[in-house]
DNA sequence: CAACCTGTTCGCCA
DNA sequence: ATGGCGAACAGGTT
């Protein structure tokens, strides 16, 4: 579920039990998401420390804990934090608190596509280091765009924008807005841009992450809030979703392995001569 | 009940 | 070595 927006919104929630120690660990040994982690290192190592501070780059988050201790969460498919009472008992599917004083933070994940990483040290661990260029800072630029792109040239346009070292953060909604906004049919393939057309996907990903991060990364009630009226994303998914654009009925159809929707006005197949 | 799913990763192949 | 593809991963929902 979780794209760039909703994964600030998660992060945010951590957040609001930052500098109380953590009194207890618990985990789930067994679940998919925890399976690269040293049990017992991440318990004797959170027991005690405070979270002190977190960052977030596309899709992943990495929590700092005093005593240079360092908590990585990707939510994967269906994953998401929480903050509960004291004494609340973990669902089935809640695979990791943190015991607080006054609050227990969690991880939850049923469908258990996400991931748990855990390390200390004063340096950020391996997986913290070489982190793709953050699609509202201005190392994500036009050349630095046309650049991935050149070295993906055989992909249809869908698969290309999903990519995270090029795209951090962008999930399979995101992927629909961008590519309607830009006017691009999702099944072209990126060999066939051209220099305006590689501009103008620069352009929407910075919008619609511009955007996303401004509405959706806001709290509404226990979740995140929902993109502005006029996006794709609210009539996307529907039985008979029309383009909010032209109103003419919306195509979807499996493109780079993930189902895609697009208009067939708004984005034709054909390469507009430039 | 079968199909479907807002994500990554792996092995295979060119 | 690099890039592209399809399967695999799990479980809840439609």
């Amino acid at each position: 579920m979780p794209e760039l927006a909703e994964v600030e919104f998660f992060r945010r929630v951590w957040m609001r039990a930052a500098s109380v120690p953590v009194l207890e660990v618990q985990l789930h040994p067994k679940a998919r998401p925890l399976r690269e982690v040293d049990y017992e290192a991440l318990r004797e190592g959170l027991t005690g420390s405070c979270l002190e501070s977190s960052s977030a780059s596309g899709k992943r988050m990495c929590y700092k804990f005093s005593g240079n201790q360092w908590l990585g969460v990707h939510l994967g498919m269906t994953g998401e934090l929480r903050v509960e009472a004291p004494g609340f008992i973990p669902l089935k599917h809640d695979h990791l608190v943190l015991r607080l004083t006054k609050s227990s933070l969690i991880f939850a994940d049923p469908r258990m596509f996400g991931r748990i990483q855990y390390a200390s040290g004063a340096d950020a661990p391996p997986w913290w280091r070489d982190l793709p260029p953050d699609l509202l800072s201005p190392k994500f630029s036009e050349a630095c765009v046309n650049d991935f792109l050149l070295r993906h040239q055989g992909l249809p346009l869908k698969a290309a924008v999903l990519l995270q070292d090029g795209f951090a953060g962008v999930g399979n909604w995101m992927a629909d807005e961008i590519l309607w906004r830009s006017h691009l049919h999702p099944q072209r393939k990126v060999a066939t841009l051209t220099a305006a057309e590689s501009v103008a996907i620069h352009a929407e990903t910075v919008a619609v992450a511009r955007e996303a991060m401004r509405t959706v990364a806001v709290e509404k009630g226990t979740t995140f809030a929902e993109p502005p009226q006029g996006w794709l994303f609210h009539t996307r998914w529907g039985k008979v979703g029309l383009c909010p654009r032209d109103g003419s009925k919306l195509r979807r159809e499996t493109v780079g392995g993930r189902t895609t929707a697009w208009c067939e006005v708004c984005q034709p197949k054909g390469n507009k001569r430039a």
